[in-house]
DNA sequence: CACTTTTTTAGAATCATTATAAAGTAGACT
DNA sequence: AGTCTACTTTATAATGATTCTAAAAAAGTG
């Protein structure tokens, strides 16, 4: 299996759940954005079983803290998380309530001028809200 | 007093409440961040009495409607509110937890050269992730 | 196989936020 | 002032996403 090795490389065990979880984020054409519970029902409709929603958490923050995915910055009531992890921005349909990506080329780029003392910048993420 | 008419023009009942609110928000040299337990708790310390916690969620989302208020995006556990209602942009520290200011002039302009047909853009907001 | 450590899991706990519904208040009109 | 109505406040309950717990299962090691 293919992500036996970059489990074992994080320092993650490559348990079953895990790698049926890697699956169904990775193994896809293109990225998408996600809450647990999308996640969670995803899992359920494309392997025929449910993995316990506490090892769902677990695992999308187990992978978000080895960079395997981002969570996206926005107001709502649940957390939203990207399998696309390069950097780039998002959309915001606030009638739809959906996300969608703002590859970097279609942001000019962008200028911080202002600097902190003792710190650097670790990422930078825009939020283009949408209206009708 | 000076909110009096601010809130009827906005079809807001001026109520000790709202007005009490009002002050602790807006009567200050500086613009500042807030969840609403932090202003839950500025309430108390300012006033010497609390406001209902209900009150307090109906009045900062009913100025947040009116635009007094704008919510900031940013995953946290609680929903932070900003004073400052110009456009403008946030640092967040991630070590000490505290978002700061980044004026419009701080961040040369941004195009988002990408369009979404039929939707116009409300916001366009910057948040810079700050680490050692 | 033993043994240790990590992981999974169901269910409970937490806690920010929203809903409820009864009591209070503001504004309008006699 | 008094009456009426719609809006507001309030304590409290409900909701729901997330985290915690602790016991069972699985993984890694030799
Ligand atoms: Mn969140
Ligand atoms: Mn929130
Ligand atoms: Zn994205
Ligand atoms: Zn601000």
């Amino acid at each position: 299996m293919k992500y036996i090795e970059k489990l074992r490389n994080s320092g993650l065990r490559p348990t079953k759940q895990r790698l049926q979880i890697c699956e169904v984020l990775f193994d896809t054409e293109t990225t998408f954005h996600f809450t647990i519970n999308d996640l969670a029902n995803k899992i359920k409709r494309q392997l025929n079983h449910k993995i316990s929603l506490a090892t769902v958490y677990n695992t999308v923050h187990a992978f978000e803290k080895k960079g395997y995915l981002k969570q996206i910055p926005i107001n709502s009531n649940q957390t939203y998380f990207d399998t696309n992890i390069s950097d780039h921005h998002h959309f915001y349909d606030l009638k739809e309530e959906k996300l969608i990506d703002l590859e970097n080329s279609d942001v000019g780029p962008i200028k911080i001028l202002k600097k902190i003392g003792g710190k650097k910048i670790k990422s930078v993420e825009v939020l283009v809200k949408l209206e009708d």
